[in-house]
DNA sequence: CTGGGGAGGGGGCCC
DNA sequence: GGGGCCCCCTCCCCA
């Protein structure tokens, strides 16, 4: 019954009656099965289908019934689940599981399972949810549901069975039959011996998972010869990724006998396949059914009832994701190769690719992944853990699309993350000094990689050991400067944390400023730079080019300032939070922004040790030290450390308003305001009246008395009075400042564009819009009160 | 109303 | 010239 094959034979073992205690024949276990069965001991059955393990292997070992297992209730679910012919090895002096053995021989072609656990849609997966002991399950060639056996009290045993990284040491591979997963020994298991699973090549290349093999070894023998070569032990991503309690798992190689807590160990498998991808983008099953590459999951943040908040502070894991732009950023249109070019010929017998790593038109980014025991004794462990599903089953895009997006997770370790060619240092001898940990990337791929984005990497970039999510973002955007914004999202899993990258804004992005940039070549070939991709014609002056705004003529000292300040009016934020869909006019204003989400303060008080998150706000802080109230109010003797709270102050000297209009309520502090006021824009006065809309009058009026509580009337009567200027000159001056309002969220552009009239001299130099009308613009001015009334 | 902190926006400086 | 970093200013919220 048992079969005939060398190592397993019916009358061999006695070992073999005991384990087909717990083995049933399978329904398909007829006569014909049984000879089938016999005829497997001696075939190789590493490349059989799901159908051939589903059809040919007929001993099942079902697990043990939890019911019978009462007597071990201190024992977890998943423990009391396993097979009678099973053992758990556990850590000495320990509960903690660090594999499955076998207790005796059991025949090639036993079939284990239903993996059981914890069943996850993309619609009831949490955004926290650990992914460590997720399975996919295909249905008609799309994810059907995730299987998670993280919980112990709702899974089985199968959770702690490791992965094999050798075709040598693999003696069970995982199908899926139905909606179920299942394990199948390939080989005879002797008593002892460990049990070590991968996927069947079918269930694979359906996850886009390499076959294992030599492949697996081939890429860590190259890693190590590399490391030879370059002398320089290059550090994985998983150095990088790994957090810290798995940090002192550099060295240990992942066997059963080495010191892996049950955690770590665990982790290892499902987590594998997470960082390794096969070249194949396209999967045919055994069964006919062609598999589409694997559906993502939803980026985009499901709704927030089904995102709970973590429970966790985020900063630990930052996970950004890059998109290219929505349109091409330069002259040379992006090429994108066909699939088969995209992987580079060094990568396909590599087939550990970095996740979510800068993916260029010639592939991706390779790393090594250390999961095979001592074979990466210099690598440390991958805590892919920290990978988040979503940005997993994102990298299980077809190659076409992998270049487009990256995704990186990194865990907020103290120590610095480089990205480095391997070996090459030569010339960031500051950098790296004290590093110690590097994403090494073979030199010889970034050598292909030179089109790509990847190219433009930097022989090293560093984050600091305490450098924020911006410093990240800085990084990866060097990384990958061709990028644009949009598009991408949290992924499932990374809460709130700094999610996506925007792109530096480009001349093609740019459309509302620029859209009259010419992208095409110039006469020289080259692609038109600088002041020319402006969509307006610059002055010259005194032989310089006057970096002007064509809106509100405010001259800058550079072009770069001139083009960021161009999105104040065209209203272009090209750079977007992902995680809250916020949009920015500057890269430095989304920086910031990351830290609401990571909660990061960088920047402490050294009195009381509070932190915060800018530094102008810190320095606002610090005034309560100090005891500096830099903001007096010139009507008594109350002083503020915030401007804001001077205004508010000012409110309440309502009664003193000595300028006062004689023909309706409103009274004004300065005389300008009451001239201006009196310019038309009295609501009693007919003239008014007839030219503007109660409305418009009201908005005026409001704009007026906001100006007059404004330093900036302060400042403006005082150089008025220098300047001698007469009331028609300090309307025009208000219709201008008002014009410059236009746009603006708020009005005290008006005060701003005031405060910048140093001197009477500028404002005679101020071109009056005589024409122009008053600004009765709908900016979005909270009205306060239009006119004070008499007390 | 005051006071403190959080966050966003504009712009200058410098690499 | 482009872009990153930083500063300053401002508003909003809340105790």
């Amino acid at each position: 019954m048992c079969g005939s094959s060398k190592g397993f034979t019916a009358s061999s073992s006695s070992q073999c009656a005991t384990a087909m205690l717990t083995t049933e024949r399978s329904p398909q276990s007829t006569g014909v099965a049984a000879a089938t069965m016999t005829e497997t001991q001696d075939v190789d059955m590493t490349l059989w289908s799901e159908a051939d393990f589903e059809e040919k292997c007929t001993y099942i070992v079902k697990d043990q019934p939890l019911e019978q297992a009462f007597e071990n209730h201190r024992r977890t679910r998943a423990e009391r689940s396993l097979p009678r012919n099973l053992a758990l090895k556990r850590r000495h002096s320990s509960t903690e599981v660090l594999g499955v053995t076998s207790k005796e021989l059991i025949p090639k072609g036993t079939r284990f399972g239903p993996l059981v656990g914890e069943s996850y849609t993309d619609e009831t997966l949490l955004t926290g949810a650990d992914r460590k002991y997720f399975w996919r399950i295909f249905s008609k060639g799309h994810l059907h549901h995730i299987l998670d056996g993280l919980n112990e009290e709702r899974s089985n045993w199968m959770r702690y069975v490791n992965p094999a990284c050798s075709v040598e040491e693999q003696n069970l591979v995982a199908c899926q039959s139905g909606l179920n997963i299942y394990f199948y020994t390939i080989k005879p298991l002797q008593p002892g011996q460990q049990l070590l699973v991968w996927y069947c090549p079918e269930f694979a290349q359906r996850c886009n998972y390499p076959p294992l093999g030599q492949l697996v070894i081939d890429h860590i023998e190259q890693s190590q010869a590399q490391e030879k070569k370059t002398g320089k032990r290059g550090h994985s991503v998983s150095e990088i990724l790994r957090d810290e309690p798995s940090r002192s798992l550099t060295t240990c190689p992942r066997r059963l006998d080495s010191p892996l807590s049950q955690s770590n160990l665990s982790a290892v498998f499902p987590l594998c396949p997470r960082v390794v991808y096969p070249i194949q983008t396209n999967s045919e099953s055994i069964h006919g059914q062609r598999y589409a590459p694997l559906p993502p999951l939803p980026s985009r943040s499901p709704p927030a009832a089904k995102r709970p908040a973590l429970s966790r502070p985020v900063p630990s894991i930052l996970h950004f994701s890059f998109q290219h732009s929505q349109s091409p950023v330069t002259a040379k249109p992006y090429e994108e190769p066909s699939v088969p070019d995209q992987v580079h010929s060094a990568l396909r017998h590599a087939p550990y690719y970095l996740p979510h790593y800068p993916l260029g038109p010639n592939g991706v980014l390779p790393h090594t992944y250390p999961f095979c025991s001592d074979r990466l004794k210099p690598h440390a462990t991958l805590s892919s853990h920290l990978l988040p599903f979503d940005g997993y089953a994102h990298l299980l895009h077809p190659l076409t699309n992998r270049h487009k997006d990256l995704t990186l997770a990194l865990s907020s370790t103290k120590q610095d993350l480089v990205l480095s060619p391997t070996g090459d240092h030569k010339d960031n001898k500051d950098l790296t000094s004290n590093r110690t940990n590097y994403l090494s990337i073979p030199s010889n791929y970034l050598r292909d990689f030179k089109h790509s984005a990847l190219s433009k990497i930097h022989s090293d970039l560093t984050i600091p050991a305490t450098s924020s999510a911006s410093s990240m973002v800085t990084l990866v955007r060097g990384v990958l400067p061709s990028l644009a914004p949009g598009g991408c999202s949290p992924p499932v899993g990374t809460a709130a944390s700094a999610d996506c990258l925007p792109s530096k804004p480009t001349s093609a992005s740019q459309g509302n400023t620029e859209v009259a940039v010419d992208l095409r070549k110039t006469k020289g070939g080259g692609q038109i730079i600088g002041y020319k991709t402006l969509s307006y014609p610059l002055t010259r002056q005194n032989g310089k080019i006057r970096y002007e705004c064509n809106v509100c003529k405010k001259v800058f000292g550079q072009l770069s300032n001139l083009k960021v300040h161009l999105r104040v009016h065209s209203g272009e934020r090209p750079f977007r939070c992902q995680t809250c869909n916020k949009n920015f006019t500057q890269l430095a204003h989304l920086q910031k922004h990351y830290l609401v989400h990571t909660g990061e303060k960088p920047h402490e008080c050294k009195v009381c040790h509070k932190r915060f998150s800018s530094t102008s706000n810190l320095k606002t802080h610090q005034r309560l030290h100090s005891g500096e109230r830099p903001y007096q109010c010139k009507l008594c003797p109350a002083r503020f450390t915030q401007f804001v709270h001077l205004k508010l102050h000012k409110r309440l000297h309502t009664g003193e308003r000595a300028h006062r209009c004689p023909q309706c309520p409103c009274a004004y502090f300065h005389s300008c305001s009451l001239q201006v006021h009196l310019q038309g824009f009295c609501p009693v006065s007919p003239l008014a009246s007839r030219t503007h809309t109660p409305e418009e009058l009201h908005r005026v009026n409001s704009e007026i008395q906001r100006f007059d509580m404004s330093e900036a009337a302060d400042q403006l009567e005082a150089m008025a009075a220098e300047a001698e200027m007469d009331n028609g000159n300090v309307t025009d001056l208000i219709q201008k400042m008002g014009t410059h309002t236009s746009g603006h969220q708020n009005d005290t552009r008006l005060e701003t564009e005031l405060s910048l009239c140093k001197s009477a001299k500028e404002f005679s130099g101020i071109q009056i819009h005589h024409g122009s009308p008053f600004p009765l613009h709908a900016t979005s001015i909270k009205l306060e009160s239009g006119c004070i009334s008499e007390p």
